[in-house]
DNA sequence: TCCTAATTGCAATATATTTGCATTTGCATT
DNA sequence: AATGCAAATGCAAATATATTGCAATTAGGA
Protein backbone atom coordinates (compact mmCIF):
# COMPACT_ATOMS: atom_id res chain seq x y z
CA UNK A 1 0.00 0.00 0.00
CA UNK A 2 1.06 3.56 -0.65
CA UNK A 3 2.04 6.26 1.63
CA UNK A 4 -1.28 8.62 0.96
CA UNK A 5 -3.72 5.23 1.59
CA UNK A 6 -1.61 4.38 4.43
CA UNK A 7 -2.27 7.99 6.05
CA UNK A 8 -5.82 7.66 4.65
CA UNK A 9 -6.18 4.54 6.57
CA UNK A 10 -5.45 6.59 10.02
CA UNK A 11 -7.88 9.56 9.25
CA UNK A 12 -4.82 11.63 8.91
CA UNK A 13 -5.05 14.74 6.37
CA UNK A 14 -2.97 14.08 3.01
CA UNK A 15 -0.48 17.05 2.31
CA UNK A 16 2.95 16.78 0.27
CA UNK A 17 5.59 17.59 3.69
CA UNK A 18 3.63 14.38 5.39
CA UNK A 19 3.73 12.23 2.49
CA UNK A 20 7.45 12.99 2.19
CA UNK A 21 8.08 12.07 5.82
CA UNK A 22 6.48 8.70 6.29
CA UNK A 23 7.91 7.86 2.71
CA UNK A 24 11.12 8.18 4.01
CA UNK A 25 10.84 6.21 6.57
CA UNK A 26 9.11 3.46 5.47
CA UNK A 27 11.62 3.35 2.44
CA UNK A 28 14.66 3.61 4.84
CA UNK A 29 16.98 -0.15 5.58
CA UNK A 30 17.78 1.43 8.41
CA UNK A 31 16.29 3.58 11.48
CA UNK A 32 16.71 7.50 11.34
CA UNK A 33 16.39 10.09 13.42
CA UNK A 34 14.95 13.42 13.13
CA UNK A 35 18.05 14.90 11.34
CA UNK A 36 18.05 12.13 8.79
CA UNK A 37 14.47 12.51 8.01
CA UNK A 38 14.28 16.21 7.76
CA UNK A 39 17.25 16.01 5.22
CA UNK A 40 16.16 13.30 3.41
CA UNK A 41 12.91 14.81 3.37
CA UNK A 42 14.15 18.09 2.18
CA UNK A 43 15.59 16.91 -0.74
CA UNK A 44 12.82 15.58 -2.06
CA UNK A 45 10.91 18.34 -1.29
CA UNK A 46 13.16 21.48 -0.39
CA UNK A 47 10.68 23.52 1.53
CA UNK A 48 10.03 21.23 4.07
CA UNK A 49 10.52 23.00 7.65
CA UNK A 50 12.60 21.15 10.46
CA UNK A 51 9.34 21.68 12.67
CA UNK A 52 7.46 19.94 10.21
CA UNK A 53 9.13 17.07 10.43
CA UNK A 54 9.06 17.37 14.46
CA UNK A 55 5.67 17.39 14.78
CA UNK A 56 4.42 14.77 12.14
CA UNK A 57 6.86 12.66 13.74
CA UNK A 58 5.02 13.11 16.65
CA UNK A 59 1.54 12.59 14.61
CA UNK A 60 2.43 9.27 12.87
CA UNK A 61 4.10 7.84 16.25
CA UNK A 62 0.64 8.49 18.02
CA UNK A 63 -1.26 7.18 15.21
CA UNK A 64 1.08 3.67 15.45
CA UNK A 65 2.50 4.69 12.01
CA UNK A 66 5.54 4.48 13.15
CA UNK A 67 8.61 3.70 16.25
CA UNK A 68 10.26 5.48 18.14
CA UNK A 69 14.04 3.79 19.30
CA UNK A 70 15.82 4.37 22.17
CA UNK A 71 19.43 4.74 21.31
CA UNK A 72 22.42 5.69 23.14
CA UNK A 73 23.21 8.59 20.92
CA UNK A 74 21.08 11.95 22.42
CA UNK A 75 18.83 12.00 19.46
CA UNK A 76 15.71 10.07 18.82
CA UNK A 77 15.68 7.57 15.99
CA UNK A 78 12.32 6.03 14.00
CA UNK A 79 11.56 3.15 11.84
CA UNK A 80 8.54 2.53 9.93
CA UNK A 81 6.06 -0.14 12.29
CA UNK A 82 4.39 -2.60 10.12
CA UNK A 83 1.24 -4.90 11.03
CA UNK A 84 3.05 -8.07 11.59
CA UNK A 85 6.59 -7.00 11.93
CA UNK A 86 8.70 -8.12 14.51
CA UNK A 87 7.55 -8.02 18.10
CA UNK A 88 7.32 -9.39 21.74
CA UNK A 89 4.93 -10.61 24.26
CA UNK A 90 4.12 -9.39 27.35
CA UNK A 91 2.32 -13.05 29.20
CA UNK A 92 -0.12 -12.87 32.00
CA UNK A 93 0.77 -15.75 34.43
CA UNK A 94 -2.63 -15.63 36.09
CA UNK A 95 -5.23 -15.41 32.81
CA UNK A 96 -2.46 -16.14 30.01
CA UNK A 97 -3.28 -13.58 27.88
CA UNK A 98 -0.42 -12.40 25.55
CA UNK A 99 0.08 -8.63 25.13
CA UNK A 100 2.12 -7.82 22.07
CA UNK A 101 4.83 -5.17 22.58
CA UNK A 102 5.92 -3.58 19.57
CA UNK A 103 9.10 -3.04 20.86
CA UNK A 104 12.28 -4.93 20.43
CA UNK A 105 15.48 -4.54 22.80
CA UNK A 106 18.17 -6.00 19.70
CA UNK A 107 17.35 -2.52 17.79
CA UNK A 108 19.49 -0.54 19.93
CA UNK A 109 21.97 -2.95 20.88
CA UNK A 110 22.78 -4.10 17.05
CA UNK A 111 25.85 -1.17 17.13
CA UNK A 112 27.23 -2.83 20.46
CA UNK A 113 27.34 -5.79 19.37
CA UNK A 114 28.82 -5.22 16.51
CA UNK A 115 31.75 -3.53 18.32
CA UNK A 116 32.49 -7.02 20.14
CA UNK A 117 32.72 -8.88 16.87
CA UNK A 118 29.40 -10.86 17.66
CA UNK A 119 26.99 -12.15 15.25
CA UNK A 120 23.24 -12.29 16.40
CA UNK A 121 21.21 -14.93 14.67
CA UNK A 122 18.13 -15.33 17.10
CA UNK A 123 16.85 -13.75 20.48
CA UNK A 124 14.08 -14.33 23.14
CA UNK A 125 12.82 -11.56 24.65
CA UNK A 126 9.49 -12.15 27.20
CA UNK A 127 8.05 -10.35 29.77
CA UNK A 128 5.80 -12.61 32.91
CA UNK A 129 3.71 -10.81 35.30
CA UNK A 130 -0.03 -9.77 36.06
CA UNK A 131 -2.43 -7.97 33.75
CA UNK A 132 -4.16 -5.24 34.77
CA UNK A 133 -7.11 -7.28 35.61
CA UNK A 134 -5.61 -9.67 37.10
CA UNK A 135 -3.31 -7.30 39.37
CA UNK A 136 -6.12 -5.81 40.80
CA UNK B 1 33.84 -0.32 48.98
CA UNK B 2 33.16 3.45 49.06
CA UNK B 3 33.20 5.62 46.48
CA UNK B 4 36.88 6.78 46.91
CA UNK B 5 38.40 3.35 46.67
CA UNK B 6 36.04 2.33 43.75
CA UNK B 7 37.77 5.41 42.05
CA UNK B 8 40.92 4.79 43.01
CA UNK B 9 40.44 0.76 41.76
CA UNK B 10 39.92 2.38 38.58
CA UNK B 11 42.61 4.89 38.30
CA UNK B 12 40.29 7.83 38.29
CA UNK B 13 41.97 10.74 40.36
CA UNK B 14 39.99 11.49 43.34
CA UNK B 15 38.11 15.07 43.64
CA UNK B 16 35.31 15.87 45.61
CA UNK B 17 33.46 16.63 42.69
CA UNK B 18 34.14 13.20 41.13
CA UNK B 19 33.30 11.65 44.41
CA UNK B 20 29.74 13.42 45.30
CA UNK B 21 28.85 12.31 41.13
CA UNK B 22 29.26 8.87 41.77
CA UNK B 23 27.70 8.80 45.30
CA UNK B 24 24.72 10.35 43.89
CA UNK B 25 24.70 8.00 41.26
CA UNK B 26 25.82 4.81 44.12
CA UNK B 27 22.95 6.07 46.30
CA UNK B 28 20.12 6.47 44.15
CA UNK B 29 17.40 3.70 44.04
CA UNK B 30 16.07 5.02 41.10
CA UNK B 31 18.01 5.58 37.14
CA UNK B 32 18.47 9.85 37.30
CA UNK B 33 19.36 11.83 34.03
CA UNK B 34 22.56 14.19 34.37
CA UNK B 35 19.65 16.91 35.37
CA UNK B 36 19.17 14.98 38.33
CA UNK B 37 22.71 14.05 38.65
CA UNK B 38 24.10 17.39 38.56
CA UNK B 39 21.25 19.27 41.49
CA UNK B 40 21.73 16.34 44.27
CA UNK B 41 25.43 16.88 43.39
CA UNK B 42 25.11 20.59 44.04
CA UNK B 43 23.10 20.27 47.09
CA UNK B 44 25.97 18.15 48.78
CA UNK B 45 28.54 20.47 46.68
CA UNK B 46 26.92 23.70 45.80
CA UNK B 47 30.35 24.79 43.70
CA UNK B 48 30.07 21.88 41.55
CA UNK B 49 29.52 23.00 37.73
CA UNK B 50 27.31 21.32 35.05
CA UNK B 51 29.79 20.64 32.74
CA UNK B 52 31.94 18.91 35.61
CA UNK B 53 29.11 16.35 35.78
CA UNK B 54 28.59 15.76 32.36
CA UNK B 55 32.71 15.28 31.74
CA UNK B 56 32.28 12.76 34.49
CA UNK B 57 29.38 10.79 33.52
CA UNK B 58 31.45 10.24 30.62
CA UNK B 59 34.22 8.99 32.53
CA UNK B 60 32.68 7.08 34.38
CA UNK B 61 30.78 5.55 31.59
CA UNK B 62 34.23 4.56 30.45
CA UNK B 63 35.62 3.11 33.02
CA UNK B 64 32.42 0.74 33.50
CA UNK B 65 31.52 2.15 36.92
CA UNK B 66 27.85 3.70 35.94
CA UNK B 67 25.86 2.45 32.97
CA UNK B 68 23.89 4.71 30.40
CA UNK B 69 20.22 3.87 30.01
CA UNK B 70 18.41 4.78 26.49
CA UNK B 71 14.72 5.78 27.33
CA UNK B 72 11.96 7.88 25.62
CA UNK B 73 12.56 10.83 27.02
CA UNK B 74 15.29 13.28 25.13
CA UNK B 75 17.72 13.47 28.30
CA UNK B 76 19.93 10.16 28.82
CA UNK B 77 19.56 8.53 32.24
CA UNK B 78 22.41 6.52 34.22
CA UNK B 79 22.66 4.06 37.06
CA UNK B 80 25.68 2.48 39.09
CA UNK B 81 27.17 -0.49 37.83
CA UNK B 82 27.42 -3.15 40.38
CA UNK B 83 29.64 -6.45 39.39
CA UNK B 84 27.43 -9.06 40.23
CA UNK B 85 24.31 -6.81 39.35
CA UNK B 86 21.45 -7.84 36.89
CA UNK B 87 22.43 -8.88 33.38
CA UNK B 88 21.90 -11.03 30.31
CA UNK B 89 23.48 -13.19 28.14
CA UNK B 90 24.81 -13.25 24.73
CA UNK B 91 25.20 -17.14 24.01
CA UNK B 92 27.54 -18.43 20.80
CA UNK B 93 25.58 -21.03 19.13
CA UNK B 94 28.80 -22.70 18.24
CA UNK B 95 31.09 -22.84 20.99
CA UNK B 96 28.39 -22.11 23.84
CA UNK B 97 30.83 -19.50 25.52
CA UNK B 98 28.32 -17.13 27.40
CA UNK B 99 29.23 -13.61 27.32
CA UNK B 100 27.26 -11.71 30.71
CA UNK B 101 25.88 -8.39 28.84
CA UNK B 102 24.87 -5.67 31.28
CA UNK B 103 21.99 -4.22 29.67
CA UNK B 104 18.40 -5.10 30.37
CA UNK B 105 15.44 -3.88 28.21
CA UNK B 106 13.12 -3.91 31.52
CA UNK B 107 14.57 -0.29 32.21
CA UNK B 108 13.35 1.25 29.80
CA UNK B 109 10.20 -0.52 29.51
CA UNK B 110 8.83 0.10 33.05
CA UNK B 111 7.39 3.22 32.62
CA UNK B 112 5.65 1.70 29.28
CA UNK B 113 4.13 -1.11 31.03
CA UNK B 114 2.93 1.28 34.24
CA UNK B 115 1.04 2.35 31.75
CA UNK B 116 -1.02 -0.11 30.72
CA UNK B 117 -1.45 -1.33 34.37
CA UNK B 118 1.04 -4.20 33.88
CA UNK B 119 2.90 -5.59 36.85
CA UNK B 120 5.82 -7.28 35.38
CA UNK B 121 7.60 -9.93 37.94
CA UNK B 122 9.75 -11.66 35.80
CA UNK B 123 11.45 -11.79 31.95
CA UNK B 124 13.94 -13.54 29.97
CA UNK B 125 16.38 -11.73 27.39
CA UNK B 126 18.62 -13.99 25.53
CA UNK B 127 20.75 -13.57 22.34
CA UNK B 128 21.89 -15.89 20.46
CA UNK B 129 24.51 -16.09 17.46
CA UNK B 130 28.83 -16.70 16.78
CA UNK B 131 31.12 -15.02 19.04
CA UNK B 132 34.07 -13.50 17.01
CA UNK B 133 35.84 -16.13 16.64
CA UNK B 134 33.43 -18.43 15.58
CA UNK B 135 31.83 -16.38 13.08
CA UNK B 136 34.75 -16.21 11.46
C1' DT C 1 -16.92 26.87 -4.75
C1' DC C 2 -16.84 27.97 0.07
C1' DC C 3 -15.65 27.28 4.90
C1' DT C 4 -13.17 25.73 8.70
C1' DA C 5 -10.03 23.25 11.16
C1' DA C 6 -5.68 21.30 10.40
C1' DT C 7 -1.20 22.06 8.76
C1' DT C 8 2.77 24.62 7.58
C1' DG C 9 6.80 27.96 7.69
C1' DC C 10 9.27 30.90 10.27
C1' DA C 11 11.29 32.85 14.18
C1' DA C 12 11.83 32.63 18.87
C1' DT C 13 12.45 29.82 22.80
C1' DA C 14 13.48 25.87 25.57
C1' DT C 15 16.25 22.06 26.81
C1' DA C 16 20.34 19.08 26.55
C1' DT C 17 25.10 18.66 25.75
C1' DT C 18 29.82 19.98 24.29
C1' DT C 19 33.84 22.79 23.94
C1' DG C 20 37.68 26.46 24.58
C1' DC C 21 40.35 28.40 27.82
C1' DA C 22 42.27 30.22 32.01
C1' DT C 23 42.68 28.66 36.69
C1' DT C 24 42.99 25.28 40.19
C1' DT C 25 44.09 20.86 42.16
C1' DG C 26 45.46 15.91 42.88
C1' DC C 27 49.22 13.34 43.38
C1' DA C 28 53.68 11.37 41.90
C1' DT C 29 58.35 12.60 42.53
C1' DT C 30 61.75 14.66 44.43
C1' DA D 1 57.23 19.15 52.94
C1' DA D 2 57.97 21.47 48.52
C1' DT D 3 57.69 21.11 43.43
C1' DG D 4 55.96 20.15 38.77
C1' DC D 5 52.72 18.87 35.67
C1' DA D 6 48.96 16.53 33.73
C1' DA D 7 44.27 16.19 34.86
C1' DA D 8 40.21 18.32 36.42
C1' DT D 9 37.30 22.29 37.19
C1' DG D 10 34.45 26.59 36.50
C1' DC D 11 32.67 29.66 33.50
C1' DA D 12 30.98 31.36 29.29
C1' DA D 13 30.03 30.54 24.74
C1' DA D 14 28.82 27.41 21.24
C1' DT D 15 26.33 23.59 19.43
C1' DA D 16 22.71 20.11 19.13
C1' DT D 17 18.06 18.74 19.76
C1' DA D 18 13.29 19.72 20.29
C1' DT D 19 9.17 22.74 21.20
C1' DT D 20 6.02 26.58 20.70
C1' DG D 21 3.38 30.97 19.19
C1' DC D 22 1.47 32.95 15.46
C1' DA D 23 0.18 34.40 10.91
C1' DA D 24 -0.48 32.47 6.39
C1' DT D 25 -1.72 28.52 3.70
C1' DT D 26 -4.09 24.34 2.49
C1' DA D 27 -6.88 19.87 2.60
C1' DG D 28 -11.07 18.16 2.16
C1' DG D 29 -15.97 17.98 3.57
C1' DA D 30 -20.40 20.64 3.06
Amino acid sequence: MDVENILRQSNLKITPQRKTILKVIAESDIILDSQEIYQESARLLPSINPSTVYRNLDILLQSGLICKINTQENSAKYRIREQGSHHHHIICKKCGTSIPLDFCPMEELDNKLEKIGFTPTEHRFEIFGYCQKCSK
